[in-house]
RNA sequence: GGACGGUUAGCUCAGCUGGUUAGAGCGCCUCGUUUACACCGAGGAGGUCGCAGGUUCGAAUCCUGCACCGUCCACCA
């Protein structure tokens, strides 16, 4: 039968190969014996088609789970899409305005209604592709964060938390995005630096700088360094009669020491309202405080003639009127300095007061703040992250780490379980009764996503929760570890007293063949399911897992995956030989002494590549295992065997030899190449490659 | 402003706790139409391991300083 199969490994039919895997049930670790191993499955965006970055994280972990699976692991590998609140949001208000559409002339009932339609389509797409990639994940416990079971989880840790002391709600000032019209955390926004004019004004006896002068119509407190000599003469609290935009004021004079003397005039005026130095200045020295600008960037009454103009509009009038008052004394026309922008749309951040909800990361309770049990987790090698430099960046954030907001103005997401009645909250997902007013906000995807290792296994039961957590692995992207990893470790401490993972496993960023991130408008962006289709997926998955060290970013280039298409065809094509010349081979044919030493030699592959994959070496074993592959195993065994084959005497031990050497390999390449090594395995066997046994020394 | 990472062949990168002629893949050059594979084989060229010091019998590997590249955090009215 095996004289005729192609000269060419056929990667059309991997999807045959899916299916047959699938349908096995050893996807579903109930079928399976062992210990358990489990890896969570990053929850993707439900917003889009899946991409190369997508690609890099399954084929790890999808390598590291069929590795775990051979070894004889009762393996659970938990698949699931997040409904990504405010990052699906933006992606779906931007296709609303292609229509011309805005979420703004819509009911709160109809845009929801349209995005959950939107999205429920989309992880249709993310899922089929997840699959396509050659995930070997059970997909009988597939779980969305919509799903109401996790809904009933987050409120629970939302409610116990808040009865804890460590979520509490707070009027103070936050990052606020006007085109999105949400609060957002620290991390979901971001600083360019600019060069803008900055105006010197004369403020009574003083001068004031300032790059902002629409914010200026409140302005009322006049701060200095308390140890400034120039301005000894005032006294804090002093009361200075003086001319401002819009007719006389009366300032008062604050000393604080936010104030740096060295930098502009020494002297500042505060807007509590919109900036949140100066509202940390008003909160210290009990200052009262008035917003100047609304929520859509438009000045409010207090700013008189310019109400309702947009505040940079209203700017360069502002400065005309000033000047002509004969307050503007200069302009820096070259001042650098950095604006704090949206990090989804890189509009200006306009901060404001906004009730919110918070995490009291650094608050004590029963002796530790949420903070330290991170630190706690990664210190004691509780949790172990790879590399361990990314263990470093993680800590330096912690340190200086503030409390995080977790409620956001955005419509899409897990409705915040809040009722307020006059200075009353009542924390409870149906209406307390009579009076009672629902929170309006809903939750930062991170506050559910982190919860997500404990959170999909309870809500598949307790038997799951039982078996499969704490997880081993997580395995992601580093660009999320303060979003995500570590608020996971967060929350599992805290709900569950234990980290949910062991080891952590980062990836880079995958980039193009110059390191060029990929953009859509650069045009550079790699589609993985259309490498696959052209050089199966065997060849996108090496191309991903070798070089590839953790924490670093891959350069993936088309030669480099027609590089390991070519090695799925050599495996192939030595797998064609071996079985063209060993059918009917006797297992038990004693062997010659060279075959045995070159056996014995494999041995020291399978250590090798045994020692590396429990140290999650990826990189290194998949290269060992080519190298030894094609270099020895193709170039130098079959190479020589073509003699021993031809000689009566030799050939029976040769035989046995090739067909060893080609079975071990086809285990060992097993969990990197699945595909061609289970095809040629089929050619040969019954059961599946898939639930062998990991090949040991003997 | 603070911190971290990197600098090894043309390119992408390995080189564990210092020890024989510094490795791989791709690329390049030469040769080869051998019945597993041209999506191949055989062979080859190519590196003063960023720079300057130091420790050592011995350093790409440890220490100090510098340069360049990259990343993150903070943020100044």
């Amino acid at each position: 039968m095996t004289k005729e199969i192609s000269t060419h490994y056929d990667q059309s039919k991997e999807s045959e190969i899916y299916k047959l895997w699938e349908s096995s049930g050893y996807f579903n670790p109930d079928n399976l014996e062992g210990e358990p191993f489990t890896i969570i499955m990053p929850p993707s965006n439900a917003n889009g088609q899946v991409h190369v970055g997508h690609a890099l994280g399954f084929t790890l972990q999808d390598t590291i789970i069929r590795y775990q699976r051979m070894l004889g692991k009762k393996t659970l590998w938990l698949p699931g899409t997040d409904h990504a609140g405010f990052e699906t949001q933006v992606v779906f208000e931007k296709k609303l305005e292609k229509e011309g559409r805005s979420r703004f002339q819509m009911t709160r009932e109809e845009f929801y209604k349209e995005i959950w339609d939107f999205v429920q389509e989309n992880k249709k797409q993310t899922e089929d592709g997840i699959k396509r990639l050659g995930a070997s994940a059970d997909w009988s416990r597939n779980m969305f964060t919509l799903d109401p079971r996790i809904i009933k989880i987050v409120y629970e840790t939302f409610e116990q938390m808040y009865n804890d002391g460590l979520i509490y709600r707070d009027n103070r000032i936050c990052n606020w995005c006007p085109k999105h019209q949400t609060g957002l955390s620290d991390l979901e926004t971001k600083y360019e630096e600019r060069t803008e004019p900055f105006y010197y004004f004369k403020y009574g006896p003083f001068t004031i700088a300032t790059s902002r002068p629409e914010t200026k119509f409140g302005d009322k407190y006049v701060v200095m360094h308390p140890d400034d000599k120039r301005y000894q003469d005032y006294k804090n609290g002093q009361k200075i009669e003086l001319e401002w935009i819009n007719g006389p004021i009366t300032a008062t004079v604050i000393k604080d020491k936010a104030v740096d003397p060295e930098f502009g005039s020494g002297v500042m005026t505060i807007t509590p309202a919109h900036d949140a130095t100066d509202f940390e200045i008003a909160q210290r020295h009990k200052l009262d405080f008035e917003q100047i600008i609304d929520k859509r960037g438009k000045l409010l009454p207090i700013a008189g003639e310019f109400v309702g103009v947009k505040i940079l509009e209203a700017r360069p009038k502002i400065i005309e009127k000033l000047k002509a008052k004969g307050l503007l004394e200069k302009v820096d026309e070259n001042y650098k300095h950095n604006v704090q922008l949206c990090y989804k749309c890189s509009n200006l951040i306009e901060p404001q007061v906004i009730p919110q909800w918070y995490v009291a990361m650094t608050k004590e309770i029963k002796g530790k703040a949420l903070r330290d049990k991170i630190k706690d987790a990664i210190e004691s090698g509780e949790v172990v992250i790879n590399p361990e430099s990314k263990a470093n960046f993680l800590k330096t954030w912690l340190n200086e780490i503030r409390d995080w907001p977790i409620s956001r103005q955005t419509w899409w997401g897990i409705p915040i379980p809040a009722w307020y009645k006059g200075d009353k909250v009542k924390i409870s997902e149906d209406s307390p009764g009579e009076g009672w007013e629902k929170d309006p906000d809903t939750f930062d995807t991170w506050f559910s996503s982190g919860q997500w290792p404990y959170a999909t296994l309870m809500a598949l039961g307790e038997k799951d929760f039982e078996t499969f957590y704490p997880t081993r692995v997580l395995e992601t992207g580093w660009d999320i570890i303060f979003f995500w990893v570590a608020r996971m470790i967060m929350f599992g401490q805290y709900k569950t007293g234990k980290p949910p993972f062991s080891y952590v496993y980062l990836h880079g960023l995958v980039r193009d063949k110059d390191r060029q991130k990929m953009s859509k408008s650069k045009g550079n962006v790699i589609d993985p399911l259309g490498v696959i289709d052209t050089y199966g997926n065997d060849a996108l998955r090496m191309a991903l897992l070798v070089g590839n060290l953790p924490g670093n970013d891959l350069p993936l280039s088309e030669q480099k995956v027609k590089g390991y298409r070519n090695f799925a065809n050599k495996i192939w094509n030595a797998a064609r030989f071996v079985m063209q010349n060993t059918e009917g081979y006797d297992p038990s044919a004693k062997l010659h002494s060279d075959d045995e030493n070159i056996l014995n030699d494999l041995n020291q592959i399978i250590i090798t590549a045994t020692n590396q994959m429990n140290k999650y070496a990826l990189a290194h074993a998949a290269e060992d295992l080519y190298h030894y592959f094609w270099h020895t195993f193709a170039d130098k065994i079959i190479e020589e065997s073509k003699a021993k084959l031809a000689n009566p005497e030799t050939k029976a031990s040769t035989q046995r030899m090739l067909r060893e050497i080609l079975e071990t390999n086809l285990k060992l390449l097993h969990p990197f190449m699945p595909f061609v090594t289970e095809t040629i395995w089929q050619m040969n066997h019954k059961d599946l490659l898939m639930v062998e046994s990991w090949p040991s020394n003997k």
